[in-house]
DNA sequence: ATCCATTTTTCGAGCGTTCGCTCGAAAAAT
DNA sequence: ATTTTTCGAGCGAACGCTCGAAAAATGGAT
């Protein structure tokens, strides 16, 4: 299960820190982190809410508390903050779903399950970060859209790789459809999505999590779960 | 399955001019209707490529091929303009699922493999229109983003009915998920949304359907499809 | 058919506002 | 005294939108 504490604000903006030292002004690594998180926090707020397009600069600066010279200490333009953050989620994406324990890795079936309740974990820890990556993405810049595409390719790879091993090992059925790793995404994807929705209605994590599951390896297990 | 001669931009743009004759400055229908799919053709290319937001008029003007002030004889404001697009989204929405054949409301097995069918149909009929509906939903004035998540809710409902139904009647399993509903919809929307993706990818719209429908029904029969 | 008077439709420069971004000076820290 | 950090008024550009005039279409009267 994946550790909370390595996703708070500012052990993410530290993350962001050490990766653009050399455009970020501000020397002293405490004031930058802390006043980055504060940016970084109002960023994702308004973003969220209106759209990054949306978000002006001074609306962030009034948010934020920090002046409009005082914003491009931390970035040179909109857009480099927009990449700023877009790195960090699909960082963290790859770093946390490329490693699986290893005891996770010797069956299939567990290694199916875990990378599930991982990704839904992870995107719970850093909601407001999915949001901005994901939903934003089709209206970012070119680049920093296949930035986005690319991450969500990688991560429905993983899916597809554990999946054809099942199958290989004779622990899926053979007519398992090809389609499946592209139609578990958008079901991970709901969660962070319609978050509020959920919560509204009482539906904890664990059990989208279960139901998640249960519905992947009902498609694919050649009798019914129990 | 629905008749794609009903969703003609033609025949889209003459539903909205019937909604909107009394604000739309021009006298003559076909007139009306001729440029109002030119600016609606070109309004959801440019929102779907940038995004709403960042689409001016002046974009709209010159893709369109209609002057400014032309384009304020279809609409008094931008928002208006996008309230014209969604209003007409939701309403077909509404309007096809509401009334399934009769015969396929005799078995609610029937029934949900009907909604399943008939909504990907409609969203492959219109796909510009619920791109731009939904994807772009999240940055819309609130009022407008409410009618977006009513329509949500709206689809949800049929989906959920059909179910509690078959649950009822002991077609379905007891313990079908409550979850479910909620989790058909991204199946859903998955086809507009990557619609490029599964072109390239040689993936029919039929297999789409039955891949849903499979993956659905798996999660709710009592014994395997086979 | 041709004309003119009237209506209908189309046009794009210009209005006020807000945008991303800069930069020289003030403030704070060292 | 020197460096580091913060500030916000101001720049040119682009925004949504307006409006008076040009262009096109219309409908008798000749």
């Amino acid at each position: 299960m994946i550790d909370t504490a390595e996703f708070t604000t500012e052990a993410l903006c530290r993350s962001m820190l050490d990766r653009h030292r050399d455009t970020i002004v501000v020397q002293k690594p405490d004031f930058a982190i802390r006043k980055l998180s504060v940016i970084v926090t109002a960023a994702l707020n308004l973003s969220n809410s209106n759209g990054f397009q949306a978000m002006s600069l001074r609306d962030l600066s009034k948010a934020s508390g920090v002046s409009m010279g005082g914003l491009y200490a931390y970035f040179d333009s909109k857009t480099t903050l927009l990449k700023m953050i877009l790195e960090e989620v699909t960082g963290q994406v790859q770093r946390v779903l490329a490693d699986p324990p290893q005891t996770m890795t010797i069956d299939p079936v567990d290694h199916l399950k875990w990378l599930i309740d991982t990704h839904i974990r992870l995107t719970e820890a850093m909601q407001p970060w999915f949001s901005f990556a994901f939903l934003e993405a089709k209206n970012f810049p070119p680049s920093e859209r296949r930035t986005a595409v690319d991450s969500e390719i990688l991560t429905e790879s993983y899916f597809a790789a554990v999946i054809d091993r099942a199958v290989a090992e004779g622990r899926f059925r053979a007519d398992v459809s090809p389609l499946l790793p592209s139609l578990i995404k958008p079901l991970l994807q709901e969660w962070y999505v319609k978050r509020s929705k959920y919560r509204r209605r009482g539906v904890s994590m664990e059990t989208y999590i279960e139901t998640v599951q249960d519905l992947v390896l009902n498609a694919c297990l050649p009798e019914r779960r129990s």
